[in-house]
DNA sequence: TTTATTTAAGATAAACTTGTCCTAAATAGA
DNA sequence: TCTATTTAGGACAAGTTTATCTTAAATAAA
């Protein structure tokens, strides 16, 4: 479904957010260590969400990366996909035809119209701030 | 969502049956023309599909593929997908976790449930039969 | 101002997917 | 039996994603 990318970048995401909640910055090596990713791999993802402005960084010591308050509570899983992913889950046939639409549909074209309305509802309905809050209750884990 | 091969696999699985509804073999030649996929790569697919039992191909003169009568009325997508990509799309965690269950869950675990849920229905509820009909009445496309 | 720390950026490598090509095997028909 | 046709199989090539490494830039603190 989500590509390696867009999985380390949501975990990292959900990572800081939990942080951040608590006015804590954090560095890489803390990010992929809780999240058990790759460091380097997580470094150009993290590099690419804060060209995108999703995530905030500071270089240098006592640097590292937050979320900033204004995006803290608007955050969704679908802005972390986009910055990431683009709109390839989105756009585009779900069988490869070129030019498919409503008037000259692929044979699944309707059936796959439902999927991908279903997956964009969970992905707009999941704020990270929320699902960060599972983390810090215990309710759900980053890794293994 | 789907892999290149898939794609390709499932437009041919419903090429191939609107023409053994008229009881017409296709070749090679004649599929990759009419869901305008690379020749090679699509022998490729249907060297698989035809390991996978979920069609039949013929070698020689006025060889080619074809779905026996058995199979005609029961395959579906799923029947597709399972044998050109395993269950990759079934199991395994959203965001890659290695042990993600209900006891250890991953902060998508639930919603993802829920999106595969609908894929899966999506893919048991389609029959190829019914996909091919739709062709052939001019309802749906397989190119461009 | 120098040093240590941390992210940014770019080059490169490894792995996987997608795609091609060539030869072998099967088979129908002359 | 010979030839033409068609799929099977294996090797290989190109493209994309995943991952690593090295150096540059920024900045805090001594």
């Amino acid at each position: 479904m989500f590509s390696k990318t867009t999985e380390y970048g949501i975990r990292a995401m959900i990572f800081i957010m939990s942080n951040s909640l608590q006015d804590k910055r954090v560095r890489l090596k803390e990010i992929a260590a809780a999240i058990d990713s790759p460091e380097s791999f997580t470094a150009k993802i993290l590099q690419n969400l804060s060209k995108a402005n999703v995530v905030d960084s500071v270089k240098g010591p006592h640097g590292g990366f937050e979320i900033n308050k204004d995006k803290m509570q608007t955050l969704t899983l679908i802005d972390v996909v986009i910055a990431l992913d683009g709109n390839k889950l989105f756009e585009g046939c779900g069988l490869g035809l070129k030019a498919c639409n409503s008037e000259k549909p692929c044979p699944l074209h309707q059936h796959f119209l439902e999927v991908r309305t279903k997956i964009t509802a969970m992905l707009v309905e999941n704020k990270i701030i929320d699902l960060a809050q599972d983390l810090q209750t215990g309710l759900s884990f980053l890794k293994q």
